[in-house]
DNA sequence: ACTTTTGCACTGACCAGTCAGTTCAAAACG
DNA sequence: CGTTTTGAACTGACTGGTCAGTGCAAAAGT
């Protein structure tokens, strides 16, 4: 019997081999696109038969979104995760956002191609995902406006900063500075990455400082 | 006789109907993709028959390619004017970064769909355009670049920035910043969206200012 | 026993690219 | 003038290939 989605009780064997298809699909398509990726290579890939591929998921797009939501669950415990753990360390808001920083560079540096894949998608309109895509964003998203909330509640933060697009922006800088490391320049390190967007958050850029 | 890409001597006929493909295809790749837009649609969008576009353009590739020159030479010609007029205006180099952010929201609001399309393709590897991607986002990036790089001769800006990160995340927060805008709230006026990404750039989130 | 995977042949839709033929404005001709 | 010719620009039916998805009997795994 085929089994839907979000199916903790699925067999380990079975979950086993749909991790090999997630991992195979995530770099293929990342490279090619969804349309250009086949399902015959991502079998392939996964070194697993093309019945096998229907059998886990009903299509190709549902493989797709799947892989979707397991990767963008993944970011958005890490970001949680790391503003919890400042919070409980007495931490400041502005570290929040630097350890949230650090957890995004660590995520890209570790799923380059989901992040890829995620950012060619993301803005895209009239596809069968599209509405996946927009819960995954915001579970995302809000966890760094939740941050920035916090942080005007408390005054450490300008009461007139725009929650939602300054989150955004802090996103964009992350994901493409992140993107370009790991395109143009693989051999720095995480450190030196998070240093400079680091000192771009917390506005040391003027001076001589 | 078919004439190559790059030609100033085409008939003024035949440019407009280069410039109705490029309409067309752009708005059709930025929805769909690449792969999953279809020569038969760009030409039905562009009110051309699809032999048209193999008389214009040698592959579907090639249009595309063709496209991306055209849309960033238009990005970049603009960022480079927003930086030598606040240079002539005497402004400092704070100034032309803010500049240059307003001329990228302004081409963004201007051309969405060509920004969509352009981050949806820039880290792919392993594709046909893969070079001419790489050598017209240099173009771009290094107007930035440049800027920083004079800042920091001026003394404007700390010596240790590092320039290649920094511009792209400058680049990265100015991207996501305004495609979310224009995806998810464009009721926003470009002043707003320029005055938060001001406010970032300026480092004047944190305090109560 | 039953679930899962395999291997492989098959179908039908879809699509990039081709090519023989049409259109028409402007040049050449009388 | 009016007529004929030229050729760039355009057209759209057609072709050859590709690919998502199916079907199923046998094997492997638990």
């Amino acid at each position: 019997m085929e089994r839907s989605s979000t199916t903790p009780g699925g067999s380990a064997r079975r979950e086993a081999t749909r991790q090999k298809l997630y991992e195979a699909a995530v770099t293929l398509i990342a490279e090619q696109g969804f349309s250009a990726t086949t399902v015959d290579e991502i079998a392939e890939r996964a070194g697993v038969a093309k019945g096998t591929v229907y059998y886990n998921f009903a299509s190709k797009s549902v493989l797709f979104e799947e892989l979707l939501r397991h990767g963008v669950g993944l970011l958005t415990a890490s970001l949680r995760e790391a503003a919890e753990r400042t919070e409980r360390e007495g931490g400041s808001k502005v570290d929040a956002l630097d350890a949230m920083i650090r957890a995004g560079l660590v995520f890209i540096d570790r799923y380059p191609a989901f992040t890829q894949l995620y950012v060619a998608e993301l803005w895209r309109t009239n596809r069968a995902w599209q509405s996946t895509l927009m819960v995954v964003r915001q579970q995302a998203v809000a966890v760094v406006e939740g941050v920035l909330r916090e942080g005007v509640a408390a005054g450490e933060f300008s009461e007139e900063i725009d929650v939602p697009l300054t989150a955004a922006a802090l996103v964009g800088m992350v994901l493409v500075a992140a993107l370009d490391w790991k395109s143009f320049q693989p051999e720095r390190s995480l450190d030196d990455v998070h240093a400079a967007l680091s000192r771009l958050l917390q506005g040391r850029v003027s001076g001589r400082g």
